[in-house]
DNA sequence: ATTAAATTTAGAGTTAACTCTAAATATATA
DNA sequence: TATATATTTAGAGTTAACTCTAAATTTAAT
């Protein structure tokens, strides 16, 4: 009914010194100890370990995360504090996500460029190319608009 | 016809630390400098700036970066290693989308969750929220297919 | 009951990517 | 032509997030 650490670790994807870190951040007051002193993950501990990854994952520092945490520890009063949390970070995900959307194209056309270039053995033909000249002015030129 | 480190900085939204850093590594070996000993950023090298920008905004390391530029120096002998580079950090770009994508469904579930809880003034309540319990189910179980 | 594997702690060490400093030189502004 | 601003270098310092170690204890496997 409850994970060792090193299960946990396993279940996330993360080692049990990682595990061990956040811990000693304060970023899992959450996790009981058994009788003997070992770490016993619930589900409900998995959950909030997947909360953690999402925050992580989308450019959080463990110092804000935890500060998250402990909005959550002090309860009801701190409610809005964690919803206008999650609508910035919501905020600046989807600004991530248009940046990926951007470097994708960027790494499209360098794809498309190496392709033509792999074919004739030589880059000097593909900048004589006149779509790939314009996609690259289009694209790469600094100068454009952002 | 061509720009100051500062100029150059202030356009990539960098220091002009961070450029002497790159320069010092090895990622900007095009950037000539001046008869006194100035760098001097031309359009090209502008461009060179905005694909390690790509590069390091899709996660590769500066090591890996310099791996890329090592290659284009080179010259054409190395042009299967740079597409097959390409084509990987594509792959890996798109696991990052689709993994911020998740993020995104986790963040607007708690996004869901505190709007209800702000409601009420209590996350008591949302608890008992049979909609949100299933959701929260199935977004956040670890036991979930991933 | 042995043995092997996992966990505990405190604390030291590592890594990547900056970030800053100081003193000298160069360039731009009034 | 003064003065202010920008740039140069080598090298030191910082930060976040791990990552590892060692010695003790606990748990699991035979």
């Amino acid at each position: 009914m409850g994970y060792s650490i090193g299960q946990a670790a396993k279940k996330m994807g993360l080692t049990t010194h990682t595990l061990r870190y956040y811990d000693k951040e304060g970023l899992l007051p959450f996790v009981k100890k058994s009788g003997s002193g070992l770490r016993v993950f619930s589900d409900e501990d998995m959950e909030w370990l997947v909360v953690i990854e999402c925050l992580k994952g989308t450019g959080m520092s463990l110092k804000n995360i935890k500060q998250y945490i402990d909005w959550c520890l002090e309860g009801d009063a701190t409610i809005d504090k964690r919803l206008e949390m999650f609508k910035r970070q919501k905020n600046k995900l989807e600004e991530q996500m248009a940046e990926l959307q951007k470097y994708l194209e960027k790494i499209n056309y360098k794809i498309a460029y190496y392709t033509e270039a792999s074919k004739s053995g030589s880059v000097d033909a593909v900048k004589r190319n006149a779509y790939l000249a314009a996609e690259k002015k289009r694209i790469f030129d600094i100068n454009n608009a952002a």
